[in-house]
DNA sequence: AGCACGCCGACT
DNA sequence: GTCGGCGTGCTC
């Protein structure tokens, strides 16, 4: 047989630190050109992969490899575009992960198992929609403002479905979107809770869509929960652009309905993608327009695998479409906006590389007035008798506020009963056996869990070590606010004579599809009278008769040796205040102003004081001085390594011989190397955990270093100072140290 | 990471 | 005698 006359070079999945590359080279009959998918061997097994662009000499097969021909080309999809291929590339080496896995793990896992035969299949079969003969047109589609099937509609409660036609912008929201189309720059739309941040996003694609009906737009919002609000508002809006307009993608889809909506969008056909921090790499070929809601949540950042930072790949991403004449703008909203994204949108400041639109009223209000926004209202405990959970003046507003018929929300980051219980007798705790951590303690089901590693077991009647029958839980959490809440309100009646119904919303009560959204219909519909939560229940949901919103123990945040704890404070704080009193028609019909309290040992701390004054400007300007004095980010760059191992010695072994072995690496002379120490929780199932931090005040030689230090790192691992590792990861830009 | 090959212990 | 434990090594 005469040779193949084309040498490919092709991605492929292999795994993150083998001495294998990912760029692969294949025999092929026929030319093929970059970002076509092909299915290839691999050893005994056969695997999915991608043509990739030309690969320089140094990833060329080593002499006498002889080259195995490809399986098969997937010549049912369309090549992936230079856009995202160089997204994965970037993605790849700036995280420091293989091109391969990255590739291959954002491309619709479903793409993976399909050979050439059903994904032809597949592709057929999802023409018949498009034009369907036998089936009725989509209901919501015809009946503006009918409500889709799957979801309780929070916004319907508060506003009237605007269906195709758009409400009119307020000055400001107006100008907001003009000054975005104005430049091509990234934008901050720094608004407050309630200011109209979505409908800006729903007009900039609606904007855009008229301009260039081809266009594509990538909205991305931190959770899935968030996610069904939205998609409803979106298909509402744009619903006569036709059934495939706006597509999904989330975690919590299927297989078979995340490869829909992949080549929804990669045919082109969808013109919205609406979806999670993944979505940020959706083949988007017409892609115009990012918009990333809530641009400061931590959720934005992948915590495995590759970690990257959705939010960060969406400026970049932004970049890498945009031409001269037809730019890809990208906007961040944020009422508390990541420290890093402010310092950019800074005017002043050197940084000034993002443009900053700010909305500062809240839809409905008569001004502007921070009087709009709920009243602060600070108890302090040091007042209260010792061990008060819930102090008698919080407990006096919320009667009050019950006994008019308003509901009142109550948030506790701490589900469970109480986090620990303790023998009095021989100072016996609830440690997990596999963990460095305390065993839940969950009243409802007698049992003690890990909330790391889901270690079970019941409730001891006594103390295991000594036997003590006086065993007691310390601390609170959600279980025991509910419980405490229904003792002390169980004399109020509302003004129909009930007994006050109290509800909990947390990680338990949550865990079956649908039931989060069968709960929060349950608060709409006012069956609800006091909801307790944790921070699940600060985002996003508008409940109109909320008036008053309470944080049981938000202090344990202000001495946290995490420099970003009272960033994501404040930004909790702000947000769950946002939930109070949205409805202005409301609060003035019940002639009242909404209020947050807290309990707090520290009533004078600044960060309250800031947010007293929802001042986030003067919070973040305060925080960010303080940051460029102790050169933190955004006035440096850090990385962690991490490791994990069976012995908390392995870990740190290798850490430290890694990292001895760098001197005159390249960049080095520029990058801090601090010690290896314990995680902050060091054990988990029974795995230790070491971590190592890289700290430069340059990013570029940060990169340099990593690069460069990626080998040395697969070395020691594999000699003596890597035994007993079991595995390791490199985290660039961390959230946490 | 898979998946082979390979060399030792207890089963129908 | 084989089935199967997981230790080492390779994959264009």
């Amino acid at each position: 047989m005469a040779p193949a006359p084309h040498r490919l070079t092709v991605l492929v999945p292999t795994p993150a630190h083998s001495a294998l590359g990912s760029l692969l080279h294949y025999d092929s009959e026929l030319p093929l050109t970059p970002g076509t998918l092909v299915r290839v061997p691999l050893g005994q097994r056969e695997l999915l992969g991608v043509v990739w662009d030309d690969a320089n000499e140094a990833d060329a097969p080593p002499d006498g490899t002889v080259l195995k021909p490809i399986v098969a080309v997937l010549d049912g999809v369309p090549p992936l575009g230079p856009g995202w291929r160089r997204l994965v590339d970037f993605t790849a080496r700036y995280y420091q992960r293989a091109t391969g896995e990255v590739a291959l793990a954002a491309l619709p896992p479903a793409l993976r198992g399909l050979d050439t035969t059903q994904l032809a299949r597949r592709l057929k079969r999802r023409q018949r929609p498009l034009a369907p003969p036998d089936r009725p047109p989509r209901a919501e589609a015809s009946a503006p403002g009918a409500t889709p099937a799957q979801a309780p509609r929070a916004e319907q409660l508060t506003e009237p479905v605007a269906a195709a036609t758009p409400q009119p912008l307020t000055p400001e929201q107006a100008a907001a979107l003009a000054d975005f189309e104005s430049s091509a720059e990234p934008a901050l739309l720094f608004g407050v809770t309630g200011s109209g941040k979505t409908e800006v996003y729903l007009q900039a694609v609606q904007r855009l869509l008229a301009r260039e009906p081809q266009a594509q737009a990538l909205v991305m919002v931190p959770e899935i929960n968030l996610t069904p609000q939205l998609e409803a508002r979106f298909r509402d809006r744009f619903a006569h652009h036709g059934p495939q307009v706006v597509v999904s993608m989330h975690s919590g889809m299927t297989g078979p309905q995340r490869l829909q909506s992949w080549l929804a969008a990669h045919l082109e056909e969808a013109r919205i993608v609406l979806g999670t921090r993944m979505a940020v790499f959706a083949s988007l070929p017409a892609l115009r327009l990012i918009v990333v809601d809530e641009e400061h949540d931590p959720s934005y950042k992948q915590q495995e695998g590759a970690r990257y930072s959705a939010r960060d790949l969406a400026i970049y991403r932004a970049k890498l479409e945009s031409t001269s004449e037809t730019p890809c703008r990208v906007m961040l909203g944020s009422a508390t906006p990541s420290l890093e994204t402010w310092h950019h949108s800074r005017p002043a400041v050197d940084g000034g590389r993002y443009r900053r639109l700010s909305l500062s009223h809240r839809i409905g209000q008569a001004n502007g007035l921070a009087g709009d926004l709920p009243t602060l209202r600070l108890v302090n405990m040091a007042h209260q008798p010792r061990h008060t959970v819930l102090s008698g003046p919080l407990m006096a507003a919320i009667a009050e506020r019950i006994a008019r018929g308003e509901q009142a929300m109550v948030f506790l980051n701490r589900r469970g009963y109480a986090p620990v219980l303790h023998c009095g007798g021989c100072g016996w705790k609830s440690d997990c056996a596999h963990c460095s951590a305390y065993r839940v303690f969950h009243k409802i089901d007698r049992t003690l869990r890990c909330h790391h590693c889901g270690f079970t077991e019941r409730v001891p009647r006594a103390c295991p070590v000594c036997g003590n029958p006086d065993i007691a839980p310390i601390g609170r959490g959600t279980e025991q606010i509910e419980e405490q809440l229904g003792a002390l309100l169980a004399d109020v009646r509302r003004p129909d004579g009930q007994p006050v119904r109290v509800a909990r919303i947390d990680a338990d009560t949550t865990r079956h599809k649908g039931a989060l959204a069968s709960q929060l219909a349950d608060v709409h519909a006012g069956d609800v009278d006091v909801l307790v939560g944790t921070q699940m229940i600060a985002k996003g949901h508008d409940f109109r008769r909320i008036t008053l919103v309470a944080a049981v123990n938000p202090d344990t945040a202000l001495f946290s040796s995490d420099f970003r704890a009272p960033e994501r404070l404040f930004s909790l704080l702000l947000q769950a205040a946002g939930r109070a009193g949205r409805d202005a028609a409301y609060l003035a019909q019940q002639g009242t102003v909404s209020e947050m309290w807290l309990q707090t040992h520290h009533k004078d701390h600044p960060l309250y004081a800031a947010l007293r004054q929802h001042d986030y400007p003067a919070f973040a300007d305060q925080q960010l001085t303080e940051r460029a004095q102790a050169g933190l980010p955004p006035f440096s760059f850090q990385a962690l390594v991490r490791a994990d191992a069976r012995t908390q010695q392995a870990a740190q072994a290798f850490l430290t011989a890694a990292s001895a072995a760098t001197d005159a690496l390249p960049g080095a002379e520029h990058v801090t190397r601090y010690p290896a120490v314990p995680m902050t929780l060091q054990r988990v199932a029974n795995v230790e955990r070491a971590q190592l931090l890289l700290e430069s005040p340059s990013r570029q030689a940060l990169q340099r270093f990593l690069a460069a230090w990626q080998p040395v790192l697969r070395a020691t691992r594999q000699g003596p100072e890597g035994k007993g590792v079991i595995r390791w990861a490199v985290d660039v830009d961390p959230l946490a140290i």
